[in-house]
DNA sequence: CGAATCCTTGAACACCTTCAACAGGGGTGG
DNA sequence: CCACCCCTGTTGAAGGTGTTCAAGGATTCG
């Protein structure tokens, strides 16, 4: 598969962090130079990642805290039996890899679904570094208080929720993260498959199926494949049911 | 309800944090002296709540991290019409309020179950200090770490699991951490209803109470209301189909 | 003792899954 | 370039699991 998914921002890796954006999203510490300075050391790591290639696996030590740059990275958990669970779904201006801290050893595998460019950024600097960090750390505490309230979220929509519902929710929360990072909220291509999407959202690949084909029966949408059109916005987010806070938007 | 829970600690306040169980619980900071004298100022503020009154409501603002010492927590996240979805329990020695840091306010409610003792973790202060506190804001990162694992833990549970595995589950997860608080792993009272144990699993208050049944009659535990007796302990944690991972127990 | 709450059990029904078959694209090799 | 194959996605039918509705029993508390 082509990386379908236009890029917002230049190739060129020459890129300055505060130009980056990034940067705001992911570790917005403020307009102190300091800061700015020493985020710029820690994130100048890149890595590209194809198709199909892990970014992690389960077992591997912690070394770094990923944001995604560009692509998508499908984050699985595997269970006894080999089977794997999906667990999370990252955009651009994302992070992944906070679960890990714990442990110091990965739970989970990071799986690229299409060409996938990410930052770096080691967490033992993000750890020893003395009080300069501090305002960084706080940040780093700040995302994962996020995460939390997002998986939170989820376990909502998961515990009570229809699967109509959790769909509606799911294409919703890709709408509202698309447009955050300057694509149309109306019309993308995602990158995951029907299966994917069914594991993730506790449904059949069957369920998912047929619920596009009746979302696009009652004319909310288009689907082509992995390309979608949205035609009532406000239907699709009435059908989620959500809180209209934004947060719930990472959360799915 | 009475506070039907023996309490394995002395009612006595003047407990020095490090005789508390709960202090390798929930803050192990290691040998360090400085760190435990940190500790000693940073937790001894204590808090007693009745069954049925609120540590925190949501929209509150963010002041202390909890733990609870004695008793048990249920915490609750509001849903638009007023209806509430149970979103954790929280047993001696398990922390509470790190999904606030975000935000800045409670968006979940903390309900005590029964009489319960809580310890108070400015959290102010656990972000201002400087460096010495550097062990302890470590050790809150890995605390939030682990809470976003067992998030996911759950999250597999509440999508691909049937109702008995989750029931199960939950009553192996309550086994184990009641063991681990010195309690007996077979013998104890849930502070529970069997709605809010639906609640929180995705189940029907009915559903639950019919595999309560189930359970009985098929020789693996004796139930009367809230009083649990597990006679195989093996078939329960089998029904579970968890993996053996200790860290599974917070998780449910 | 009465009331309210919690728990239990039964029956009908709805939703989603499972099994099955087929369609359609995309990539590969001839 | 075309044919083929494999994978993904779609659709249908049957069946199971859990919900909902309903009623009754048990326990606690005023």
């Amino acid at each position: 598969m082509l990386d379908t998914q236009p890029s917002p921002e230049s190739q060129d890796d020459g890129i300055a962090c505060k130009d980056c954006s990034l940067f705001q999203l992911c570790l917005p510490v403020g307009p102190g130079e300091a800061d700015l300075e020493l985020l710029k050391r820690v994130t100048k790591r890149r890595r590209l990642v194809r198709r199909g290639e892990y970014l992690y696996r389960p077992g591997e030590p912690l070394v770094f805290i990923y944001a995604v740059k560009s692509g998508s990275v499908m984050s699985t958990i595997l269970l006894e039996g080999g089977s794997r669970q999906v667990s999370g779904f990252h955009l651009p201006g994302e992070m992944l890899g906070t679960d890990a801290i714990n442990a110091g050893v990965h739970g989970c595998g990071a799986l690229a679904l299409e060409t996938t460019s990410v930052c770096e950024l080691p967490f033992s600097s993000l750890e020893d570094l003395g009080d300069v960090v501090s305002s960084v750390q706080r940040q780093l505490l700040r995302i994962m208080s996020k995460q939390i309230l997002h998986d939170q979220m989820l376990q909502v929509l998961l515990r009570k929720r229809s699967a109509a519902e959790r769909l509606a929710a799911f294409l919703a929360s890709l709408s509202v993260r698309f447009n955050r990072r300057g694509f149309s909220s109306q019309e993308f291509n995602m990158s995951m498959s029907r299966e994917q999407i069914g594991n993730y959202l506790g449904l059949a690949e069957e369920t998912v199926s047929r619920l596009f084909s009746r979302f696009q029966e009652g004319g909310v949408l288009t689907a082509k494949r992995k390309h979608i059109r949205i035609h009532d916005l406000e239907a699709l987010h009435a059908a989620a049911r959500l809180p209209k806070d934004l947060e719930w938007a990472n959360a799915i």
